[in-house]
DNA sequence: CTTATCATTGAATATGAATGTCAATTTCAG
DNA sequence: CTGAAATTGACATTCATATTCAATGATAAG
């Protein structure tokens, strides 16, 4: 299981800390090491799933703070919330990510990011000809995947 | 409240009944009307919000029957589900309008539409390019509005 | 360091949408 | 008509999400 931009962790956690202190918030072990975990999940986890996994290194740390914690990380830009039409919300690493849609395969569930440089274009666009300020969006494109065909 | 090609609503009704007998299903009142209203709602409407409505000309149709109408209208291609980030199921009207993406206000909650015919091309573009057919999609961009920037 | 203050934690509970159950009713083919 | 099979609607259940609250922990001021 390795993780992604390991060596540069840090800079999350600067951002965490900022946040926290920004708002008034204060910084715990809880929160750090949730940080850590969902950094180094690859994975499009819900917050049950991070939280099974978290339990298995820390098993006191309760599912509420998980959760909690979650939404504090979208909050500041380190998660993004996707949603794969499974009834639940995912979250996924959103520094260092660049914008991108997602393959969902209606039959195995099997996910897939591509690129969305060009629509990401077209949305900025189409939105400041009706004077909307797009923050941010998500595109979600359910099919078929070549093994389901 | 005006309904939008509410002339043309025999064709919708005849998809249904023609869905309906193709899977051995049966015609009732209430999916017919339930359909009705359906048709001349404008907005998009989720289970609960339509079941009120249709309450108001019937009040001894269900919930139940109202939610598992909507699916069916969803499988028969008459409905289309999507999402507004406000954890409820929502329902819009599917026959005779094109694809088209969705600007929601994250501050006033006020959605508005629009065409997306060049997007769209990119995703079956991208889509093949990794051997994934599209089924269907959503697109949902969050933002500011005009009068809430 | 000590204390006072206020946020956090985690277990339990509440909420609310989505879905399932089932007896009574209705549809429809024969 | 009649019987088999689907539908209905009230109710119950499930499940993710959100809240509550007493105990605990973090932080700033003294």
């Amino acid at each position: 299981m390795k993780a992604e931009g390991k060596g540069d962790m840090k800079r999350e956690h600067e951002i965490l800390i900022g946040f926290l202190k920004q708002k008034g918030l204060k910084q715990t072990d809880q929160r750090e090491k949730i940080l850590d975990i969902f950094l180094s999940n690859v994975k499009h986890v819900s917050a049950d799933e991070l939280h099974a996994t978290i339990r298995k290194s820390d098993p006191r740390i309760g599912f509420s703070t998980v959760y909690r914690t979650l939404k504090i990380l979208t909050e500041c830009g380190l998660a993004r919330e996707v949603n794969f039409g499974d009834g639940r919300a995912r979250f996924e690493r959103a520094l260092d990510k660049g914008q991108h849609g997602h393959l969902i395969c209606t039959n195995c569930g099997k996910t897939e990011e591509f690129a969305i440089a060009t629509i990401e274009k077209s949305i900025k666009q189409i939105s400041t000809n009706v004077g909307f300020r797009p923050l941010g969006h998500r595109l979600e494109v359910y099919g078929l995947c070549k093994r389901c065909q």
